[in-house]
RNA sequence: GGCGGAUUGCCAGAGUGGUCAAUUGGGCUUGACUGUAAAUCAAGUGUCCUUUAGCUACGCAGGUUCGAACCCUGCAUCCGCCA
């Protein structure tokens, strides 16, 4: 089997496209050697190959379809060799769907000079977060030409991410859907920055790391196929995220190239949509809109429909397990603070139209004492719920594109809320 | 009954003459969290308020002093040891 027959075990159809009011918008299928997403889809975040204190059969249950994982993560530990002999990572973790790995390309910038995540703010929280990012001694992400050097921040130890190592990395914990190493540049750097970041770095990196993909498809060929993501970055600027999503999209070594795109990277937070259009018109224009996109790390209510309205298929976050754990939860109106003194006697559900498990059992009031007092079932319940918020949102739009009453739905969306 | 030690803000616990409205924890209150260094982090927490100003506060009552949480006297309560 050549690598062209290998690729097609990874496909995505597009079942409908556009809508009058958005022409980039689409609902298809993504197809894996672990099973099929249907796109638009919520991929949740389980980093260390677990959603923090939610099992993978309640996950399922909530609807997810895909599960996200990382190889900075696995690699340190418990060591990508262990995710392969266990039979990849959705064995090892008995998560039986499909399953994605982010490159560690995070890791450059969140170990690095980006301590408080500096990739979605508002131009006006900029002073802030220049006050946030560390002094040179903090860091634990050094960036070269060649890759990255992390200080582990388990243990100081030294560690090297090159695209090759990304990649074997990658292979070894068997993800249906990789994403090539990238640099991820925050809107404090200048565009001078980003310009010698995207022609020097994630460009480069993009095209090791499809060479490196190429060499281990072959290598190992009775594996299934694991397929790859390019990563576009370019921050907010229009012709930097054209010109990177038409560079990527014409890639290929070997006769490979990439099978999706990974929308990344510093996103000024008004500009979200435009941002992420740029780029799904430029591919559409590349010949690659049969190609599936996701949006990397964002799941606020209005950026998933920013996002979906732009063409972007999939995303994935930590968010909603996050800030369930910190006792922030989702309803349809609003997040509301579970800590807050007014929910200590408040004996109602999170929100009862809510159809989760935990809605169904638990008050506010218990999940506030538990919240409080630390207590891990709190972190399970909160992240239960929160999870089922935002799939059951991504799903909902999902079958209102299917259905053709997309507008109809958002419009009820934001009514009810 | 005698000797010794204690009593500080919601709690624990520093402070032993002015720089103390009082260090630090915890609790409590409110925020934040977008490819997870996050079950984390930040701010606030006597009162009145426009304040760098007042007022009230370190068991209670007096006293010494320009000035007291801090020194002295008495009282109350608690804890040791000896009877």
């Amino acid at each position: 089997m050549n690598l062209a027959e290998k690729q097609t075990e990874f496909d995505f159809k597009i079942r409908r496209k556009g809508d009058p009011h958005f022409l980039l918008m689409r609902s298809g299928v993504i197809t894996t050697p672990h099973g099929r997403i249907e796109t638009p889809a919520f991929i949740p975040v389980a980093t260390r190959a677990t959603i923090k204190g939610v099992s993978p059969e309640i996950m399922h249950s909530l609807g997810a379809q895909a599960l996200l994982a990382n190889a900075y993560h696995l690699r340190l530990r418990p060591g990508e060799d262990i995710l392969d002999s266990a039979g990849g990572l959705g064995r090892f973790m008995n998560w039986n769907g499909p399953t994605f790995t982010d490159s560690g390309g995070f890791q450059v910038m969140s170990l690095g000079v980006g301590f408080k995540k500096v990739i979605a703010m508002s131009v006006e929280e900029s002073s802030t977060a220049e006050k946030l990012a560390p002094k040179k001694k903090e860091q634990l992400a050094f960036i070269d030409q060649d890759g990255v050097t992390f200080k582990s921040h388990l243990d100081g130890g030294i560690l090297r991410f090159t695209p090759e190592i990304s990649l074997e990395v990658q292979h070894a914990i068997g993800a249906d859907i990789m994403f090539a190493f990238d640099e991820l540049t925050t809107l404090l750097h200048s565009r001078q920055y980003q310009v010698e970041s995207l022609e020097v770095r994630t460009h480069p990196w993009g095209i090791r790391s499809l060479q490196a993909h190429a060499e281990l498809t072959k290598k190992r060929a009775k594996k299934p196929y694991q397929a790859l993501f390019a990563v576009l970055q370019g921050a907010n600027f229009e012709d930097l995220r054209r010109q990177t999503a038409r560079y990527l999209a014409h890639a290929q070594v070997d006769g490979l190239d990439f099978d999706g795109f990974g929308i990344g990277g510093a996103l000024e937070k008004e500009r979200l949509a435009e941002i992420i259009g740029w780029c799904a018109d430029e591919l559409n224009s590349a010949d690659a809109e049969e190609k599936p996109r996701h949006l990397l790390g964002i799941s606020a209510v209005s950026d998933l429909f920013s996002g979906v309205e732009n063409g972007v298929d999939t995303f994935d976050c930590v968010s909603p397990a996050r800030e369930a754990r910190n006792g922030a939860l989702y309803t349809p109106s609003k997040r509301i603070n579970i800590k807050n003194a007014k929910y200590r006697a408040d004996f109602t559900p999170i929100d009862d139209r809510c159809d989760c498990y935990t809605c169904a059992h638990y008050t506010k009031a218990y999940l506030a004492h538990l919240i409080k007092s630390g207590e891990m079932f709190g972190a399970t319940l909160a992240t239960i719920h929160n999870e089922r918020f935002i799939l059951q949102l991504v799903d909902n739009m999902r079958k209102s594109i299917q259905n053709g009453n997309y507008q109809e739905f958002k419009e009820q969306f934001f009514a009810n809320s």
